[in-house]
DNA sequence: CCGTTATGGAACGTGAGTGTCCCACTTGGA
DNA sequence: TCCAAGTGGGACACTCACGTTCCATAACGG
């Protein structure tokens, strides 16, 4: 990895740690906080817009490279999601900011990418509900979004100190799959 | 309720819409979606930080006062729950900032409103432990946020058009009461 | 009806962030 | 060692949003 591919990678690092922060935070903030200078930050990324961009892009890449090794294709439904949270959740709430840039919620492409880094999820749940493991009363999109939601949650709430991040995966599989309400009796 | 009351609340309700859809939208574009004078906005909020505390502080009233009339101490945990979700979830996704702007983020104050706005689900779920209705096995923190994360995605998700807003209320409680796996066998 | 009150528009100064350019410097590799 | 690639700093113009002020006008209440 030659120089330049480590100073791309040290910007980009430096901006998820600001723009997380504040998601309004100027490129001067982002260049000093990686101890690079401005000029040399534009040189990468000529607009602002562009670094976000690349933030996103390479978060999302993260997030699908998570996915995909924890090979959500295969065994048991519910063992398949245990394995994609374990790997997802320590990717770190950095990756929060990925629901909270402005840029993000108005770029069309940018979400759909989103959904399609969740496909294999999305499959995997249609596969137990196709398979009787998972209840077919909520649609699959509906599922999907909750599941996410609830791992951005806590990642927000492991950020807050309420919750430890190496709790998270339990509480968010306990959650989602089995409800806050005890086994065996259904409340009605 | 007088001229100045209305224009208020004109100005409020117009910096929700606008605000929602891009957090540093300017205030030139809130008074004109208002259709206000920009002069007229900044004398009722000097500034923008005046404006956005004004805002997020009525969001919060609003939610509160939803929790309350939904009487969250009284009956059955889960049916007070319910009660809880079919109030506030009519609220609308027009509240979902209330997790996205940057000055609520980093306003120690506003968060800690927003947790005093939940206490009375706290307390409700801390009832539920206490009576055998909720596992718990869970940390009462972490079932508020999930609670409060899933209504809030259930607002984004409505917003791209995902689910219907009526059906919400049902996978909310759905999802987080009884989670996505079928009732009888838990698959381990 | 008149006067108080609220509003709208225009203009201005200010500050911050952005993007660009140039030049001196340093780092690394041939 | 020397050269080229990469870097840092300073300076600049430009834009945009913000907050303020002044004044004319419109709306409401007594």
């Amino acid at each position: 990895m030659g120089r330049p591919d480590r100073t791309r990678r040290t910007l980009l690092d430096a901006a998820v740690v600001v723009l997380s922060k504040d998601s309004a935070a100027s490129l001067s903030a982002v260049a000093e906080h990686a101890g690079v200078g401005r000029t040399t930050l534009h040189r990468y990324f000529p607009t602002r817009e562009l670094l976000i961009r690349a933030l996103v892009e390479d978060a999302l890449d993260r997030v699908a490279e998570a996915i995909a090794s924890a090979h959500p294709d295969e065994g048991p439904v519910v063992d398949a999601l245990q394995r994609v949270t374990d790997t997802v959740v320590p990717l770190g709430p950095s990756l929060s900011f990925l629901h909270a840039e402005p840029e993000v919620y108005n770029a069309r492409d940018l979400i759909r990418r989103w959904y399609e880094a969740l496909e294999p999820v999305a499959e995997a749940i249609e596969r137990g509900q196709a398979d009787g493991s998972l209840r077919a009363d909520l649609p699959v999109k509906w599922v999907v979004d909750a599941y996410a939601g609830a791992i951005l949650t806590a990642w927000d709430t492991a950020d807050e100190g309420r919750i430890w991040l190496q709790d998270a995966p339990r509480l968010v599989m306990t959650t989602i799959v089995h409800g806050i309400a005890t086994p065996p009796q259904e409340t009605s």
